[in-house]
DNA sequence: GGCCTTGTGTGGCCTGGCGTACAGACCGCC
DNA sequence: GGCGGTCTGTACGCCAGGCCACACAAGGCC
């Protein structure tokens, strides 16, 4: 049996696929690694396959404010698709575990040489593109109770695990509230039986629940990703 | 003498710029006109030179609110830049004025035979994600005063004018705040002698005062297309 | 001239979230 | 077993901006 894979890459035919691996390399991404700071340059490409990153803006003095989230069903390294090799976000592994990582030369060689690979890499790149539209939409209307809920579910989704670490502070920092909001709607939460936390480890205990109780944005960044990742795929194996 | 230009197309070698422009066809841009609904296929893309449109996300029931700006020194139709004919904004023609548009068939062939022109899209692609992302923290940290102000220094710098229309019921339909709080803030710019405003029509008095008044939004957004749009262009004629 | 539409200015009331501060609860460590 | 750091709950006042609703002025049109 084969290791947990990255959706992007079972999504390109078996040539190209094995292309990319052969330029792969595993490595481990740990909790609270900083893989980039904002507007520092990026030596890789990261394919997770059990690790996922929280994509995260800065604004003046304010502390962050995640505007895309990275797991098995993406990349990290967005902007080396467009050539740059910095970004403005600081990207923050937020799930550990395993990952492919692909040297920048590499990669851009790669994309390069394979019509196919620049193709979904394009694909991808308009669904994080989407998705942090989306956010923009979402932090100026909704409250904090539908945005906690969807981004638990967005990372239940890539941590592949009903439970995981997260203290309220971190909650708040990835929201861009103050730690007492988040402890409110998590209350709120639990109360409800959506969820249960001790002292940062945070299980959901209602999936469907907490889908009804998150905002908008988590259905449309599923549908928009399977619109146009999934479906528009060149064809896997 | 040559007519006004869109910089993109300027920042093109002769060879690249002539085989783009060939494929161009000259149109009118009128105020108030929508060149995409959100989710609905585009079938052109554009390259300002005289006018400016809005990039509209649209959450739930709320009216609007902007993401992104484009004018002469950007294009319309970023998605298709990524294969994608539909876009998740709706587009607004802010400012009236010439522009030229492309079929969306002709650009993706262009796309594929001029690696040069691809490069300069994704440079481009680059700082409009940088925008939205900038948006994003801008609406969540920012006060309406300075984003106010950032919106207006914008829409100038694509008008080329110190002068143009608009309601404060239109900027709170851009801002993605209520009219009121249009009133109160450009009120208050007024007042400060930066601006003035007379049923619709609204003068720039001021552009270093209002420079100070804007959010560092801004600056940041001048300087990331100074960066990767200007400096690394492929060397113009 | 009188009408109606459109754009601006003001008022009052409400609430979500902010800043801050403090207290309890739990855990690990010495 | 006690101490200190970490995590969570709660409470205070405050304010920007949300919800109205209304008043008024300036044009356009008949």
């Amino acid at each position: 049996m084969s290791p947990p894979q990255n959706r992007l890459i079972e999504l390109l035919p078996l040539r190209e696929r094995n292309r990319l691996l052969a330029l792969c390399e595993p490595v481990h991404l740990s909790l609270s690694e900083v893989l980039c700071e904002a507007g520092t340059p990026t030596q890789h490409v990261h394919f997770p396959t059990e690790a996922f990153i929280s994509l995260v803006a800065r604004v003046d003095e304010h502390p962050g404010l995640e505007v895309g989230m990275v797991g098995r069903e993406g990349l990290f390294g967005a902007p080396m698709i467009l050539g740059v090799t910095t970004s403005p976000l600081r990207a923050l592994v937020q799930g550990s575990g395993a990952s492919w990582r692909v040297e920048a030369a590499d990669f851009r060689r790669e994309l390069a040489a394979s019509p196919l690979l620049l193709r979904l890499m394009h694909r991808y790149l308009y669904v994080l593109m989407a998705q942090m539209v989306a956010s923009a939409g979402c932090l100026r209307f909704h409250l904090i109770g539908p945005r906690l809920s969807r981004w638990l579910l967005m990372s239940q989704d890539r941590a592949h695990a009903t439970q995981f670490h997260v203290t309220h502070d971190f909650l708040a920092y990835m929201l861009g509230v103050r730690r007492v909001g988040v402890t409110q709607a998590a209350g709120d939460l639990q109360r409800r039986g959506l969820i249960t936390y001790h002292r940062g480890d945070l299980t959901v205990l209602d999936r469907p629940g907490l889908e009804a109780a998150a905002c908008s944005c988590y259905a449309q960044g599923r549908q928009v990703y399977a619109e146009h990742v999934e479906a528009a795929a060149p064809a896997a194996t």
